[in-house]
DNA sequence: ACCCAGGAAATTC
DNA sequence: GAATTTCATGGG
């Protein structure tokens, strides 16, 4: 992975399998917005960042060589092979090897594993676009702001504060106590979610669903979302609908170490195709 | 009014 | 223990 420092951008040059779109609006992470055109901005580890395709490079304006290293490299996965591990997954099964090739630009991104872990608790029985409302709230009510309409996730310590009527105007339902005692957990290191990334994926699983409000599927998105764990499988319904109809007999291990990105390719593609399952 | 949403806890059988 | 109900809220 080559880059250059060009004005106040980082430019990486000839960069493959990565679509931004693909990539932040697959329903990992829900804090990015595009502005035109494949351009978007979103926020993490208390950074604002716009960043866009031109050509073949990546370019990441008003950004420092050092954010650039230190998050954003990791954040995007800058240097994982996913043309390598797309060739090794397409041999699993035909239809893992349509889903890849249907978005070959998703990459799985590196966030904050507590703001994984709460966006996720909020995601349960609940649907995108007012997840992302619900997280915009509790960003702009709870955040640091960092400029005029972007603020941080809250950390777990400032929620960990709160009771629940505190929550009410982010207006999350009966997921605000389960967000509390999550936060509790993490801000007292009841929970330490640095040691949980180096756990067997089977301690780290059950280390997770101590907290209340996470389940199986809460603790696989930590895991593979906000503690890169490649081969967690987070089984949601249009999982589990593409696991019976698409890949009968097969389960999550058949899929091997890189499980987690056969996940995404095939969530994508199948909430992209709904007529699959009618 | 009714159904569903990237589920999990509480309750019931 | 496995199956069912409940949990807030918003959108279709």
């Amino acid at each position: 992975m080559k880059y250059l420092l060009t004005g106040n951008d980082v430019t990486v040059e000839n960069i493959t399998d990565m679509d931004l779109k693909q990539t932040l609006d697959c329903g990992q992470s829900f804090r990015w917005q595009e502005l035109d055109e494949g351009s978007f901005i979103g926020v993490a580890f208390g950074k604002v960042l716009h960043l866009n395709i031109e050509g073949n490079n990546l370019v990441l304006h008003d950004c420092s060589e050092q954010d650039f290293l230190n998050i954003w490299k990791p954040y995007f996965d800058l240097e994982l092979d996913y043309t390598n591990i797309r060739n090794e997954l397409s041999n699993i099964h035909p239809i893992l090897n349509e889903a890849a090739l249907y978005a070959p630009g998703i990459r799985i991104l590196s966030q904050e594993p507590w703001e994984a872990l709460c966006s996720f608790i909020i995601s349960q029985n609940n649907n995108i676009p007012r997840i992302k409302g619900i997280i915009s709230r509790l960003c702009s009510s709870f955040g640091t702001q960092l400029s005029e309409n972007f603020f941080s996730f809250p950390s777990a310590k400032v929620l960990a504060s709160l009771n629940e009527d505190d929550l009410s105007p982010i207006r999350s339902g009966f997921r605000a106590k389960y967000i509390i005692d999550a936060a509790k957990k993490v801000a007292s290191g009841d929970i330490n979610l640095e040691e949980i990334r180096n756990m067997s994926i089977d301690d780290a699983r059950e280390e997770l669903i101590k907290i209340k409000g996470v389940g199986a599927k809460v603790a696989e998105c930590t895991l593979l979302y906000g503690l890169h764990r490649l081969d967690a499988f987070p089984l949601d319904v249009w999982m589990k609908r593409a696991m019976h109809n698409l890949f009968p007999g097969m389960t999550p291990t058949d899929f091997g170490k890189y499980a987690g990105i056969a996940q995404i390719y095939i969530f994508h593609y199948s909430r992209m195709h709904p007529e699959l399952f009618e």
